[in-house]
DNA sequence: CTCCACTGGGTACGTTGTACGCGGTCATGG
DNA sequence: CCATGACCGCGTACAACGTACCCAGTGGAG
């Protein structure tokens, strides 16, 4: 069979030369499963489901894409393309980088499944590629291309774990079935008896800690975002330096 | 019943009351496990396949763990343990981060597979407990809980993620069940594409890079870490210098 | 007009996690 | 010392999954 010859999605043509004109297409498809996914998770996107959401027959959907797997490329790389990256790179590289950093944490936020699929390698889609020509695009006259290549690691390591860990206690609940307090109220007794074991100060204290308010969310992932980009800076040469005048250094710490 | 009043496993005791001695044990279950996925990948580690290993029949796994995601909790708490956190902390912060992180890559480069579970939440593992108390008390007295959260995400964040894209490739290889030069036969047309196509100049230069030796994984690592490592210094305040006579800073840029 | 690569989709298979219930075992209460 | 019942290992069974295979219909190319 032809189909095997191709490991890439991106080199499989949607459209095959010809035929009867297909009813559904890549796109309706593929969004289809996000708007399930966003309301019911990611598990509840079976292929019959979203056959049914198209109004289309289970198999049907192997006419357009060879498997679930591939399938999923397709998902994150759509929802890669969410993330404005207009006029980028501007020149700015501080500037470009926060923009970036914050579509994908909105991005996540939107779709926190997507945080249960394991992105293992660059699978060449067209909006990965447009986020990689962009945003690495930002540093490319400063640094190598390794040296880049670290950077950008360090920065959407941070994004990924620190919008992770946003997400993820949302999604634990949310896969137990149970209800937030409910949840909450199970796990109390295990969080009660470490505590109480005095054998886990810093367990302890971040539990305390947690009890009263502190930052929110976006101030906290931005606090660590400047510590970051303040990283990347200071692996640049001095030449690298942003043109706007108001540009933002770590602020005073007094908080 | 009862076993539903426990949402979280280390809260479900391993030994019940009384009854006949039970054959077999969590711990056997879960090297098991381990085995076999370092063998032939996570998705193989069935619990047929896991029963079948340790001489059980299918269901008697069920005796000692309510469901399979409660086993793969199990599973990576054990792992953490591997782990050397022996004598930390130390008092010289950036010793212990350093060996921390040493050991986080080395144990992910032993069992790739981990890179497929997703760690939503703390699941208050014993091991886990102890990395929190051990590699978060490295830090403790020199700076606030929430901030130390923040170092930690930052830390863990580039670790993982350095270490995911090192695993990424030979998993993604593993899965799709072709040979290493099988799969780069397979893309390279896409690749090429790509790079004609002239619209992804970063892309292209990332794979003429790519193709010419540079560092060796454990130098990227290294020096990657060392900036994580700087970026925290940074964020701390004068008296956290380490005691050590030795400490190394990030070695001049003439690479 | 004829051909045949394509279409949507029904049926069916293998594999998964796991609910349920069986007969046997053994610490405990009388 | 014996009866009780909570535990044991495990065989059977089921629902849900991804998807291989097959079918009758369709419409552009020769």
């Amino acid at each position: 069979m032809t189909d095997a010859e191709y490991v890439n999605i991106w080199m499989r043509p949607e459209r095959p030369a010809y035929g009867p004109k297909p009813a559904y297409s890549r796109a309706q498809i593929t969004d289809a499963a996000i708007r399930i996914a966003d309301a019911e998770g990611l598990e509840a996107a079976t292929m019959r489901r979203i056959a049914a959401e198209i109004g289309a027959g289970a198999m049907s959907l192997y006419r357009y894409v060879p498997s679930r797997d591939d399938l999923i490329e397709l998902i994150t790389d759509r929802l890669q393309g969410e993330i404005d990256l207009e006029g980028m790179p501007s020149g700015d590289w501080r500037a470009d980088l926060t923009r970036y950093a914050d579509g994908v944490r909105a991005m996540w936020l939107r779709h926190p499944w997507i945080a249960t699929v394991h992105r293992a390698l660059p699978s060449y889609g067209p909006n990965q590629l447009l986020v990689i020509e962009r945003v690495m695009g930002a540093l490319d006259a400063h640094v190598s291309i390794d040296e880049n290549f670290g950077l950008m690691a360090l920065l959407t390591g941070y994004v990924e774990s620190a919008v992770r860990e946003e997400i993820g206690w949302a999604e634990e609940v949310r896969r137990s079935g149970l209800s937030e307090p409910e949840w909450m109220a199970r796990s109390a007794p295990r969080v009660e008896q470490l505590m109480k074991s005095g054998e886990y100060p810093i367990f302890t204290k971040i539990v305390v800690q947690a009890r009263r308010p502190h930052q929110s969310r976006d101030e906290q992932f931005r606090h660590g975002l400047e510590r970051v980009l303040d990283c990347i800076a200071a692996a640049l040469p001095q030449a690298a330096e942003p043109p706007a005048p108001h540009r933002k250094r770590r602020k005073d710490r007094d908080d």
